[in-house]
DNA sequence: CGCTCGGTTGATGCACATCAAAGGCTGTGG
DNA sequence: CCACAGCCTTTGATGTGCATCAACCGAGCG
């Protein structure tokens, strides 16, 4: 799958939208969600299923249209968002490698895509047709426990992000960052998804500039540090009691 | 279960905290969960299973605590929430009949409630051991569609809470008592579950007195009546165009 | 009778939105 | 190779929606 011994990582020169590569078992098998399978097992739960790259930005699954396939993201991120009547952007969940996306609506007659699902970076993920979730995949509890625990987890962000509703803004800046370092215990203290100011708005409801100004603040004290939508965390303790609210930015 | 022929419903009298019935698995299979199981079936499903009563406010499940059952809510309603680190109440979820209840964190090997889950109203709920979820229900692809189903809406409308982010409050308003509407299809134009303002507040993330003051001027232009916590839409029209921001409240 | 719960109203202030303007960076097409 | 468009970031001036604080009322209940 990858070119020689290069590390194929975020650098690479972005292929066109939507290339097909082979299916590369020997990595997909490595995936937590498969552990315990035989590499035939897998084989077979993936049958007919195509690993697609995608360059930043591209559109994976279009919000509305029949829902044929669901994916594993292999590499990179995506992020699942709507738009708003008021013609906003409103980013509803980053999925990063070994997440789902749309696995939940497979069981329905007729699944439509909830919301679109757009690559943040160069990313590849692997399409399974629906049928295959429906005939092998809901067959195998020891699967469907994994994809409850996937669920589990993106639901307990997404009512942690609730609770976070009456909070000041910087209060939810900083649990958005540590929520989504949390999400990659091997990441240290560098988020693992390249953001934008502009989509951690988006992801809370508010203003890229109301997100700036607190940023550009958090630059200035040396807690944080962004280059090239990289966001480091320099002082963790300091986020930690932001989110918490016990500390005021004054 | 019922006394009698009566009809049981919010008017009754209150019984105790917690004051367990036999089960009843005539009731128990009418459920849409059950559809198409026989009644031995259901009865394997729900071995060692009982149906318990809460009143109002009465206490269910604690967050923190060690998650032993999950629960399918027969009758009432109960509200999934938290206390904020400000020591504010923060509703993440409305359980109507018919909605499980810590379904999803069966799968885990030491699961721990993730939530506060108290009684609106007296209701009933059917509590399940997590035994029986492991060995039985996962081993049951129609189950597990449906409760993946149940899931499914149940993140959509947290999705679609997240939407509304940033519309103003009288949109957010409309949008809930909407949403509430629409997952009881037979409720007609009534909200099924009996709410107060400060319900709302609470699940909203804002203050009471800024629902107080949206939904007093609706009662006086009759959009909207309240009697008892029991709240009727008058206008639907009139609250969807609100609730998709087409219409200020001037 | 005091208590709690639910609802209501008004005065004041602030956190964040809005609007405006500008500069850097990247990809792209003439 | 340059011009241009789109994206991302930044800063400042101004406005406003909702929070906050305070007080009060009525109903139900032990």
């Amino acid at each position: 799958m990858m070119a020689k011994s290069r590390t194929v990582g975020e650098e690479d020169s972005p292929l066109p939208y939507s290339k097909k590569m082979p299916l590369d078992l020997e990595k997909i098998s490595k995936f937590p969600l498969f552990q315990g399978y035989s590499r035939a097992r897998v084989e077979e739960l993936c049958s007919g299923g195509e690993v697609v790259h995608h360059s930043h930005r591209a559109l994976l699954f279009e919000f509305g249209q029949p829902a044929s396939k669901f994916g594993l993201v292999l590499q990179g991120a995506y992020k699942l968002s709507r738009i708003t009547p008021a013609g906003e952007d409103s980013i509803l969940y980053f999925c990063s490698p070994g997440d789902v996306i749309a696995a939940l609506i497979m069981p329905q007659e007729k699944p439509i895509y909830p919301v679109n699902v757009h690559a943040m970076g160069p990313s590849w993920v692997l399409l399974i047709r629906r049928e295959i979730y429906q005939q092998e995949w809901l067959k195998e509890p020891a699967l469907i426990s994994r994809i409850q625990g996937l669920l589990s987890s993106r639901m307990m962000r997404l009512q942690a992000q609730k609770m976070m509703q009456r909070a000041p803004l910087f209060s939810k800046i900083a649990s958005l960052l540590l929520q989504l370092v949390a999400q990659e215990p091997d990441s240290g203290v560098e988020v693992p998804i390249p953001l934008t100011r502009k989509e951690i708005a988006d992801s809370l409801g508010v203003t890229v500039e109301s997100v700036i100004r607190v940023m550009s603040d958090w630059e200035k004290r040396h807690w944080v540090i962004t280059s090239d939508r990289h966001i480091r965390i320099l002082n963790v303790e300091h986020l930690v009691s932001l989110a918490e609210g016990l500390e005021t930015p004054g």
